[in-house]
DNA sequence: TTGTGTTTTATTGCCTCC
DNA sequence: GGAGGCAATAAAACACAA
């Protein structure tokens, strides 16, 4: 009689994960990758009571923690006397400052990604205003040449207006907004709020 | 109670340094 | 070559919603 093995959530992860590293990894050129091998666990040691995971007590972590925030590192007489005085296994000790260590170590990429991605936003806003800025007096420009023109005399007037001392490469300079037929510079503010919400939202797409 | 996600403890394999 | 560090991961322990 075969019970039919409902697999969990958490077993599709694990099962994934074990074949992607065992079986995809392993069959890459050795020295071409650094990833490495899948290990395999000596599961009969974890079936007896006495090599059974213990959590440490609050007393012995808050004392860890206490030599932790002193020195992260663990210079081997340290480490035994800190095992003796916590009645603990040497190498447990040992793992506990190792996996300490990973978790400052997140911690602090955590801290630094939140630092950088706010100075990175603040500075994706203020080019968006610097840009609807730019927008702004182009259109400006524009107006005023207009005005020129229209004072130098009716529609021949702006070739005179068009002298060595004004270059013509100004007509490149139209906004875009006049180019796409568009309502002036609310739309243009528009577009630049558009463009940074959807960078924002693939920032947040991407995970970041 | 149970399924699921998170945290903690422990192991393995590789790398570097002395 | 071995001691110690680190990254990756396993697995137990725990938290918690449903």
């Amino acid at each position: 009689m075969t019970k039919p093995t409902t697999i969990t959530h958490l077993d599709e992860k694990m099962l994934l994960s074990s074949l992607l590293t065992s079986e995809l990894y392993s069959q890459m050129p050795q020295g071409e990758n650094k990833v490495r091998r899948r290990r395999k666990k000596a599961k009969g040691d974890a079936a007896s009571s006495e090599s059974k995971k213990r959590r440490l007590s609050d007393e012995q972590v808050k004392f860890l923690e206490m030599n932790f925030g002193k020195e992260r590192k663990l210079e081997s007489g340290r480490k035994v006397h800190l095992a003796t005085e916590l009645g603990l296994d040497p190498k447990q000790v040992a793992v506990w400052f190792q996996n300490r260590r990973a978790r400052w170590k997140n911690k602090q990429m955590e801290e630094e990604y939140q630092r950088l991605k706010s100075m990175h936003d603040s500075v994706v806003l203020e080019k968006c205003h610097l840009e609807n800025e730019v927008l702004r007096l182009k259109g400006r420009l524009s107006e005023a040449e207009e005005k020129i023109r229209n004072l130098s005399g009716g529609p021949n007037g702006a070739a005179a207006v068009a002298s060595p001392s004004s270059p013509p490469s100004t007509v490149t300079h139209q906004p875009l907004y006049q180019e796409l037929g568009m309502d002036g510079e609310a739309d243009l503010m528009y577009i630049n709020e558009y463009n940074y919400n959807n960078y924002l939202m693939d920032l947040s797409w991407y995970g970041m």
